[in-house]
RNA sequence: GGGCUCGUGGUCUAGGGGUUAUGACGUCGCCUUCACGAGGCGAAGGUCGCCGGUUCGAAUCCGGCCGAGCCCA
């Protein structure tokens, strides 16, 4: 038979395991395992990233369930949202104002249709065992409903409110834009010095002075926006801030009157360090706005002009106010000077124009008042690493604004509400009639309750984190099965990446929070990103992408979750060819040594009387499972997979085996039979969640005629079975002595199993009989009184370090100077001396380890010497 | 700029007060051995990012700096 044929096997349990149906999740058996599966957004195909993360997501599904849960597991997609819509857009060369907006949704579905098809298939090649019983994607009617009536609850409890909103704005498409259709790009312009002259005369650093008064300078590349400055600030440790801070300026054209204030966000080094803070002029500024509290003061229209607050420029275009504005500054001797600068520059992806921000109106639900009760919650969690709570933590105590929840766009839930065009009256939907569109379906009464004026169907739609963080309602039956809801919720794990905790993580806890006063889940594990070979980001501009289904057409899937096995929960992982590598040489090792087991035996073995080398490897495979299950349980899986491939590898395989062939090949021991047995089925299984189709290939070809379960995948995760330390202490030494022996042999050229005519042991040794049988040595004898040997004393540090302290280092130099003669005279008086100045010290063997070194032509393991004749 | 994380042989990584730093990939040498040459046995290769501090002792703890990743509505 030869190598494992990864390609083959994989292919034919793909389509098994869909007719098998092991998966399922059952909603009357207990206890459940319920995993928050991250919606997979429908824009693409996987990208490596993905296929890792949904991996070890499937690691912890696939262990659940051999423990014994009924694991829920669902598929499910994101179909909402902006990058659909833009994808759709570009790939089309349209903009969604351009056709119908029902048209356009069709569009965006269609386009979803077909990635969710495509990520389906990708799934089962990687091997993720989602049911797809539980399917389900956030588009759907099913879905948004649900998003709907847990905003008509919020309402209703007084969460939600109207506002205005700063938003991204392309002033010649008319439309609002998201940070992700926003461009940069470098462009020249220019920065203009202005006179901002002081309310009062003073002196002072930085203050300058002519025929007008007193007055500061102050660069800004967007002078048409002095009409909205509202504050004027200075970085605190700048040696002028001391005479400007709380000091007044007027603006000039304007004559308005605005406070100097510290603050740490100034850059010192740009323009003269001296900022004017305008309402809105970029992402800063909002933060600006935020922090002091000052009104929100927008100056440009809608359609890219100036409106009634720029005075006389009102009604021209950006660049011509701002051309205007710079004259009349000249003009009136404010223009100190104009320098070309580079700057970056938001700009429209479709039509290159610059990006304003408009005041538009907005949903909000509130959040600020519930800033204590979300920490409380989220720390009832269990967060893997732990560390991540922390980044959560930060978020929630930085907001200073609450959530904004609506957007100007079409693809993704309606917000289920009427206004009255006369008084603006909000008239909810009822929860029966969710879903429900308002923009085509009728309000749930006629006229506005207020006014009798009409109303009109609200346009906007949800930000799309409405949808996605409610995924543990949805899971749980929540308004559709109270029974289960109640049974079901709170979910076991939310499973997600460090990059949007402060979205889905926070707004997941927030929303069902707020709606069932309790968490959604009892753990969280957030996973870390797999960057290129190359330690970057995968960037297609990079060419630096990997993609996963070329990896498994040439290494296979298994092989890809190796890889994913070796990534640390948490952190940043670049992609690694050789671990693919290492997981198709661990995969033969495997294969081959289940092989091995497979023809030994030929039916299930019973449990014989064990000899002390099977009682020292089932000790030592105990204490594995164990090992690796703590380690299951709390999500580190690179650490179980280097505990069972060590284990596998090198104590079972490169001695364990060496030293059963003689008892397979010579009598069939039936002992050896059943430690091979417990430990082949036992690897395999510890294995099975990380390397789906191996495992299940070995358990039907070399398993499964003894064993009950129809798949290793439903088969019950191992348990330790044999503790002895004896026979493991015992068993280290036999195995000891065969490794020298054996790498003496490698190194006189001579194969492992050429016979040897004697081998001498200096000191008791149980389990002969497998030395001389592995080593094919025609006697092994014992003997008392050991060969010449060196005698060497070695430092105790952690004895001596404690105990003299300052003099340790100069005890240790001695002992590491003349150690034969230290322990010579240890030996000999008791005490080694050492002298430090005139003080003479005293080191007994309390502070010293005496080793025996073989002269040459004598080998020795652990305490025994071992001599060899050929 | 702020928060969190990371920096260890050529490459990737384990470890997180006790001096001889783990393993993988790669490199080099020897070995066709009855599960496996995708194997076995060996070897070379590291001032543990830099600078200070604490300590008898620092890759490990503390502070600063440099570099990388994610997030900052």
């Amino acid at each position: 038979m030869s190598a494992y044929n990864a390609k083959e096997v994989e292919k034919k349990w793909q389509e098994k395991w869909q007719e098998m149906k092991i998966y399922r999740f059952d909603k009357n058996k207990q206890p459940v395992y319920s995993i928050d599966n991250p919606p997979r957004y429908a824009s693409g195909a996987l990208h490596i990233g993905h296929a890792v993360h949904y991996t070890h997501i499937d690691f912890v599904a696939r262990y659940k369930r051999m423990r014994g849960y009924n694991v829920f597991f669902p598929l499910c997609f994101d179909v909402n949202g902006i990058p659909i819509e833009e994808r759709v857009e570009r790939k089309l060369g349209i903009t969604r104002k351009d056709i119908d907006r029902q048209e356009f949704i069709k569009l965006c579905k269609e386009f979803a249709d077909e990635n969710i098809e495509e990520m389906i298939r990708q799934f089962i090649i990687l091997g993720e065992s989602m049911d797809e019983s539980i399917f389900y994607r956030t588009d759907a009617e099913y879905y948004r409903r649900l998003t709907q009536i847990s905003f008509i609850r919020l309402y209703k409890k007084g969460y939600i409110y109207k506002g205005k909103f700063p938003v991204n704005w392309c002033p010649r498409c008319m439309t609002a834009m998201a940070d992700a259709e926003i461009e940069h790009v470098e462009r020249k312009t220019k920065l203009n010095t202005l006179k901002f002259y002081l309310t009062k005369n003073i002196e002072g650093k930085g203050i300058k002075r002519d025929e007008k008064g007193s007055y500061i300078e102050i660069a800004t590349t967007r002078p048409e926006m002095l009409a909205t400055c509202q504050l004027v600030a200075i970085h605190p440790e700048d040696e002028r801030a001391p005479y400007l801070a709380g000091k007044e300026v007027i603006v000039p054209i304007y004559e308005k009157e605005v406070k100097i204030v510290e603050d740490e966000n100034v850059d010192p080094e740009f323009g003269t360090g001296i900022v004017m803070i305008c309402t809105i002029g970029d992402k800063e500024d909002l933060e600006w706005v935020m922090k002091y509290n000052l009104p929100i003061e927008i100056c440009i229209n809608d359609d890219g002009t100036m409106n009634e607050l720029a005075g006389k420029y009102e009604g021209m275009k950006v660049e011509e106010a701002r051309k205007a504005i710079i004259e009349d500054l000249r003009k009136n001797d404010y223009l100190v000077t104009q320098d070309e600068i580079e700057q970056s520059v938001g700009v429209c992806w479709r039509c290159k124009t610059p990006i304003e921000f408009i005041q538009a109106e907005q949903w909000f639900l509130k959040i600020l008042p519930f800033k204590d009760k979300i920490l409380q919650v989220a720390k009832e969690m269990k967060w893997y690493p732990e560390y991540m709570f922390k980044r959560l933590e930060d978020w929630v105590n930085s907001l200073k604004w609450d959530w904004v929840i609506s957007r100007q766009r079409y693809f993704a839930t309606p917000i289920p509400v009427w206004e009255c065009v006369k008084c603006g009256e909000v008239v909810l939907a009822t929860e029966e009639q969710c879903y429900v569109d308002p923009t085509i379906d009728p309000p749930p009464l006629e006229k506005c309750p207020k006014c009798g004026g009409e109303l009109k169907g609200c346009e906007d739609v949800f930000d799309t984190w409405m949808d996605s963080s409610i995924t543990p309602l949805y899971n749980t039956f929540w308004q559709r099965d109270d029974t289960l809801f109640k049974k079901l919720y709170p979910m076991s794990l939310r499973p997600q990446a460090h990059d949007i905790i402060r979205t889905w993580a926070f707004y997941t806890i927030l929303r069902c929070y707020l709606l069932t006063d309790e968490k959604p889940f009892q753990e969280v594990m957030i996973d870390g990103f797999i960057l290129a070979p190359d330690g970057r980001p995968m960037h297609t501009s990079l060419g630096n992408v990997v993609d996963p289904l070329e990896i498994i057409k040439e290494y296979g899937s298994d092989a890809l979750r190796y890889y994913a096995a070796t990534c640390k929960l948490g952190e940043d992982n670049p992609f690694r060819y050789k671990d693919l590598i290492r997981g198709i040489r661990l995969m033969n090792k495997l294969w081959n040594v289940e092989r091995f087991i497979g023809s030994a035996v030929e039916r299930k073995p019973s449990e014989a009387e064990l000899h002390l080398i099977d009682k020292w490897i089932l000790s030592l495979y105990s204490k594995v499972v164990k090992k690796v299950t703590e380690y299951m349980e709390n999500f580190e899986y690179s650490n179980a997979m280097k505990e069972v491939e060590h284990f596998l590898w090198h104590e079972f395989a490169d001695h364990y085996i060496e030293m059963v062939k003689h008892r397979i090949y010579e009598e069939k021991d039936e002992a050896a039979l059943y430690t091979l047995y417990v430990i082949g089925l036992g690897i395999a299984k510890l294995l099975a969640p990380f390397l789906p189709f191996i495992t299940e290939e070995i358990y039907h070809r070399f398993y499964r005629r003894f064993e009950d379960e129809e798949s290793i995948h439903i088969s019950s995760w191992p348990e330790p079975i044999l503790s002895d330390e004896k026979a493991e202490a015992a068993g280290e030494i036999v195995k000891e002595i065969i490794a020298v022996v054996r790498e003496w042999k490698s190194r006189q050229g001579m194969p492992l199993n050429a016979p040897l005519k004697k081998i001498i042991l200096y000191g008791r040794v149980e389990g002969k009989d497998i030395i001389a049988g592995t080593l094919k040595a025609g006697e092994v004898v014992e003997m008392d009184g050991k060969p010449e040997a060196i005698k060497k004393a070695k430092p105790k540090y952690d004895m001596i370090g404690p105990h003299f302290r300052d003099k340790s280092r100069k005890i240790i130099e001695k002992i590491l100077k003349e150690p034969e003669n230290v322990a010579e005279e240890i030996e000999r008086k008791g005490y080694f001396a050492v002298e430090i100045g005139s003080e003479e010290i005293k080191i007994d063997k309390e502070f010293v380890e005496v080793i025996e070194e073989a002269k040459e032509n004598v080998l020795k393991a652990k305490n025994i010497f071992i001599a060899i004749e050929k």
